[in-house]
RNA sequence: GGGGUAGUAGGGUAGCCUGGUCCAUCCUAGAGCGUUUGGGACGCUUUGACGGCGGUUCGAAUCCGCCCUACCCCA
């Protein structure tokens, strides 16, 4: 069928989708010859500059960016026993300069506490230094041997934003945890992805961590992915590289920390949450193309069409408005594909028919037409993007809740985890999560969610009976 | 962690078992020319590959070994 020709696999096959539209979105390329690392295409890494512009933008109300080197020494990646034994099994290490042998190896950052804490422990001298907020985006290695994933599970992560804050008091400390935690919840509002906050089970915290708190989507096929992560370091940290304080009193003080972070991951939700069976749908505050103008030129009045085109064109972008003409010999349908493939926001077509009326046609990536004057184009089509957003949140919202089901017995979880993520009654104890993980070929994702009144969750464990609390169950990525 | 399956031009494939005119083929690929243009245009010309390294052989996409990479399924 003429329909078919280059169409995406459907994205009720979502694996095979997500696969074929990072390369022909332009997104990322895999076929660079190392497992586990990918390479941004220009078209992806623009829509990763206009996300993580956002999230400097916000983090940066709040902290202060830095920048810490690569490598990690041996004997500092080494203090923290929790730490290292979270993560000495996806360590890269360097070994050697040139042919000699290094006297001590450098840890290529897995995440960069043992990096960053020397340092804080030379810079906190007192209370008044304190709260002391910093961050950075860099990139992060691990040897990761589960399957690699573009933008989900990588060996190279390219784009790490992590903070890394110092406070006088644990209940300082949690403070901080319950800000990063609402900076989280805006930035994803922002993307128009709705996401599960929850506190991740004591197995499952960050290594050297008091508690985890843990900011999950779910991606369409029913899988969750955890997209960003707060954790109350407590003070362990801080004893290990002696990050202390002189308090009003003259007292030395242990200080109190946490750490969070965002990674690329972010972008592998906006793209899989929003996207659809034409490719690449996103808000148009993260397009690279927020409009593009496609002249319909025919026959002799050719000229005439690509000059008001152009002038649409100067018109969009003198308005601040990221606009591309595609002036391109090739049919108009070939473009509309085209840039519906690549997220273009809005298509604004002209031809003669709209020059002879004054006006053009308006088309937006989720199919909301109308005809713009164009003596008021920027008005026009700024009020038409404005509800592009506003949309796209319902429709992913409205995803997400249909994916959240309470489950009161093993049927029900074993049916809610199928399709999404489960509520379930737990007590605590490992061994019912054990029990809840094994039924259900899913693991605990964490208690204490934040999703308002789900309902309908008995207060008995749903393994062993005894008191429980409300926990979610979901298949993770 | 365990098991599959596969890698041939920008993309998709045939050929491989049974080494040799294999100058293979198709396209939504690239370059060029012309006709075209309101939802994936057409004609002609043309470009370009056997994942990597090593081995066997007069001769390897094809046989052998090692490595790399990708995808799928199961803990």
């Amino acid at each position: 069928m003429a329909e078919e020709e280059g169409a995406l696999p459907p994205k009720s096959d979502f694996s095979a989708w997500y696969n074929d539209l990072l390369w022909r979105a332009e997104i990322m390329d895999v076929r660079y010859p190392v497992k586990g690392l990918y390479v941004w295409y220009p078209h992806g890494f623009a829509i990763r500059r206009h996300v993580y512009g956002l999230l400097r933008e916000m983090m940066d109300r709040s902290h202060q960016e830095t920048l810490f080197p690569l490598l990690i020494p041996e004997h500092e990646f080494m203090k923290e026993a929790e730490h290292i034994k979270g993560f000495e099994d996806e360590v890269y290490w360097v070994t050697h300069g040139g042919k000699d042998q290094l006297d001590v190896p450098l840890a290529l950052r897995p995440t960069s506490e043992t990096a960053i804490y020397p340092m804080y422990a030379l810079w906190v001298r007192s209370h008044a230094d304190l709260p002391l907020r910093l961050y950075q985006i860099v990139n992060t290695f691990r040897y990761e041997t589960k399957h690699t994933r573009p933008l989900i599970r990588l060996r190279e992560i390219t784009s790490f934003k992590e903070a890394h804050t110092v406070h006088s008091t644990w209940n300082d400390a949690q403070e901080q945890v319950e800000a990063a935690i609402a900076i989280y919840q805006e930035f994803y509002d922002r993307l128009c992805i709705p996401v599960i906050v929850s506190k991740r089970p004591e197995w499952d915290k960050f290594p050297g961590a008091d508690y985890t708190i843990a900011i999950d989507t779910v991606m369409p096929d029913g899988k969750t992915l955890q997209i960003g992560t707060v954790h109350h370091l407590g003070d362990h940290f801080s004893r290990t590289f002696s990050i202390m304080y002189e308090d009003a009193l003259g007292a030395q003080q242990y200080a109190h920390q946490t750490c969070y972070g965002i990674s690329e991951r972010s972008i592998a939700a906006l793209i899989s949450v929003h996207g659809d069976d034409r490719g690449l749908v996103l808000p148009p505050e993260f397009s690279p193309v927020q409009v593009v103008v496609i002249p319909i030129p025919i026959g002799k009045r050719k000229d005439e069409v690509l000059l008001a085109a152009s002038r649409l064109l100067e018109t969009l972008q003198k308005a601040g408005i990221r606009a591309r003409l595609d002036d391109r010999d090739l049919r108009p349908g070939a473009k509309y594909y085209y840039w519906e493939m690549r997220g273009a926001a809005l298509r604004i077509e002209i031809g003669p028919r709209d020059i002879d009326a004054g006006m053009v046609v308006s088309v937006t990536r989720t199919g909301q037409r109308s005809q713009i004057p164009v003596d008021q184009l920027v008005s026009g089509v700024t009020d038409v993007l404005g509800g592009e957003a506003a949309r796209m949140k319902v429709r992913a919202g409205e995803m997400l809740r249909s994916r959240i089901r309470p489950a009161g017995t093993t049927d029900e979880l074993v049916a809610a985890v199928g399709e999404g993520v489960a509520v379930v009654s737990w007590c605590g104890e490992k061994n019912c999560a054990d029990s809840l993980e094994e039924v259900t070929g899913g693991s605990v994702l964490g208690t204490e969610a934040r999703l308002g009144d789900i309902g309908g969750i008995p207060t008995a464990c749903l393994i062993c009976g005894s008191n429980g609390k409300a926990t979610l169950v979901g298949r993770a990525y």
